[in-house]
DNA sequence: CAATGTCATGGTAGCGCTACCATCCACCTC
DNA sequence: GAGGTGGATGGTAGCGCTACCATGACATTG
């Protein structure tokens, strides 16, 4: 009689001690958890009971290690404090609860070096999706998402190539559309605001120049950017700035509603009246914006469906049902608010 | 000679295929990588030219079934998407990231049920540490979290009873300090506005109450809460029905700086001027609130620090370097303003 | 100089689970 | 009734790593 190994794990029931109790074999209990069509009702039943008795909770590390699978969703931001993105996750969080599938959590910090660095790191876990935020990875970062052998969702974007699966919007349209009611609402020196000026900001700089360049309007000086990240205090500052470059300006479109606000606020200060004098839109459409006074005009873009969205495809990617048409495009809304209402 | 089977894993290099190419045992490898100051200087060269050659990465999940422990930080938060939440979870973020623990999330949504069954299945995954938001948990999740086997820290605020250990600060005191201030400032009938009403809530609640009557001036009739979550919306419809209710209300001690902004929208709506016909004190002190016209009185909560001073304890103490004082409580400060300079 | 200690290294035996294949037992089919 | 078929169940052999103990070389001690 070996005396058996006092147990590391310090004395959690194991598989084992299940089969045992309930008089089958291990692989059996496996099965009854994982796939109870496989197994015959009485056995089922019985393993149950001492599933529960025992209170037996399978380890999902040494789970990870034999099915060279780990039920874990590997989600890439650029940033956590950005309510945008915190909407993204939290509505991949939500749609993942009542799942075994957990979370692991990976902060770019609009970096495309860590970006790389965190899927290096997340692959040899064999996670069973990665959700990346955006669709400008590097060569690297694309490869290793490519061979990482799980499905794949870029969220915020829809674009031509997608590395497996996308679900987001055209940034390019919002910053476009915004423009073109600014426009239509009789705003004619329309300054650009923006910060941190990640790719997406830049699509939506693009918008706005291709709507100022079709209406004849556009002024590159009325264009005023930092690559510094966005806040509602830059937003001021950089309102500041442009007013300054450009007296005449009589409109802003914010690259996002934190910008807006700064604007806002230094709007009220400066005894600037909106929309009078200035109009305002903003992009995302924070809740706050339409309790502003004024209420602020913004493009309402589908962050929490966004996130819900890229787990459905990839559980169903995983499930084997590969969704038709792998690029969604989620569209936004522009919400014509007293802040543009000249 | 036996076919090997070919590996599930699907041929990522192994330990043994990095000892293997250095000359040296398996175990060596590990302990090269694991605790270099135990190998030679002339092996942990050669292992690393083999790591490096091969692009060996080491796979968590065996590791954490090997040693029984997984390199995971569990974090608990009430919401995904409260930016106060979000800050702290950045800092824990922030300090974990030259390490190479990863972090699990997990969403209480303000219920002591989800926490438990998240503790549950946090649990078997022998999480190296665990960050849980409050210090209210169920008698159930308190003794999962006491058998957890790992250091364990509850941020946001300090208590007297410690699971483990703790960071944060007091909400008592931060209610009581920011309705003395507008006592002192000379608001008389000063309203409490609160939404969700969690446990910090609540003693931000008492607080106030404390202040109020020890000035003399407590009226039940000034309170105003709801377990509705938090927004800027639900801020101005409160204060909308604690003027309603209190038609003399001078001013107003805020919850949180969300509604705090409702409130003070509000105001420039219904053009009730701040500071003068109602004063207003937010919390947490959120970026904007100093941009704001006029710029918001708030308490400025320590968020980032408690989430990386968190992960300083937590580190320490898996060290074995436990804290002296297992109870460190950041404080908070009075930001005053223009929303109460009357 | 034997006894003891210390250090670097390696071998063995798992960690708790599942993939894979074997077995067994109905239940058909002709 | 021989042979086939399919579904339920189990045994064996790992997954890739580390804990534990053993070994051998050398230094230290009295």
């Amino acid at each position: 009689m070996t005396k058996p190994r006092s147990r590391r794990g310090g004395g959690r029931p194991t598989i084992a001690d299940v089969a045992r109790k309930a008089g089958v074999g291990a692989i059996t209990v496996s099965r009854a958890l994982r796939e109870p069509g496989r197994v015959s009702e009485d056995l089922r039943r019985l393993i149950q009971a001492a599933v529960d008795e025992l209170g037996y909770l399978p380890d999902p590390n040494a789970r990870a290690l034999a099915s060279a699978r780990a039920e874990v969703f590997g989600v890439l931001v650029p940033s956590l404090t950005n309510s945008v993105f915190a909407e993204v996750l939290r509505g991949i969080y939500d749609s993942l609860s009542d799942s075994s599938y957990r979370i692991q959590l990976g902060n770019t910090h609009y970096s495309g070096l860590e970006e790389e660095r965190l899927l290096q790191v997340f692959g040899p876990q064999r996670p069973a999706a990665l959700i990346v935020a955006g669709i400008d990875q590097t060569p690297i970062s694309r490869r290793l998402l490519e061979t990482a052998g799980c499905p794949v969702v870029q969220v915020m974007e829809t674009g031509p190539d997608p590395v497996d699966m996308m679900v987001g919007f055209s940034h390019f349209d919002g910053g476009k559309v915004a423009t073109e009611h600014m426009i239509e609402m009789g705003y004619r020196r329309i300054g650009f605001i923006g910060a941190r000026m990640d790719p997406r900001s830049q699509r939506r700089l693009a918008g706005y120049r291709a709507a100022m360049e079709a209406a004849g309007l556009f002024d590159a000086r009325l264009i005023t950017t930092t690559p510094v990240p966005s806040s509602v205090t830059l937003g001021r500052e950089l309102f500041r700035d442009a007013l300054a470059k450009v007296p005449t300006l009589d409109g802003v479109f914010c690259n996002n509603d934190d910008i807006a606000l700064g604007v806002l606020f230094e709007c009220h200060r400066a005894s600037i009246a909106v929309p009078k004098t200035i109009g305002i839109t903003g992009f995302n459409d924070l809740d706050m914006m339409e309790v502003a006074f004024p209420s602020v005009t913004s493009i309402r873009t589908p962050r929490y469906e966004i996130g819900r969205r890229s787990v459905a495809m990839a559980l169903a990617a995983i499930a084997g049902k590969r969704p038709q048409e792998p690029v969604v495009d989620l569209g936004f809304e522009l919400k014509r608010r007293e802040s543009t209402a000249r």
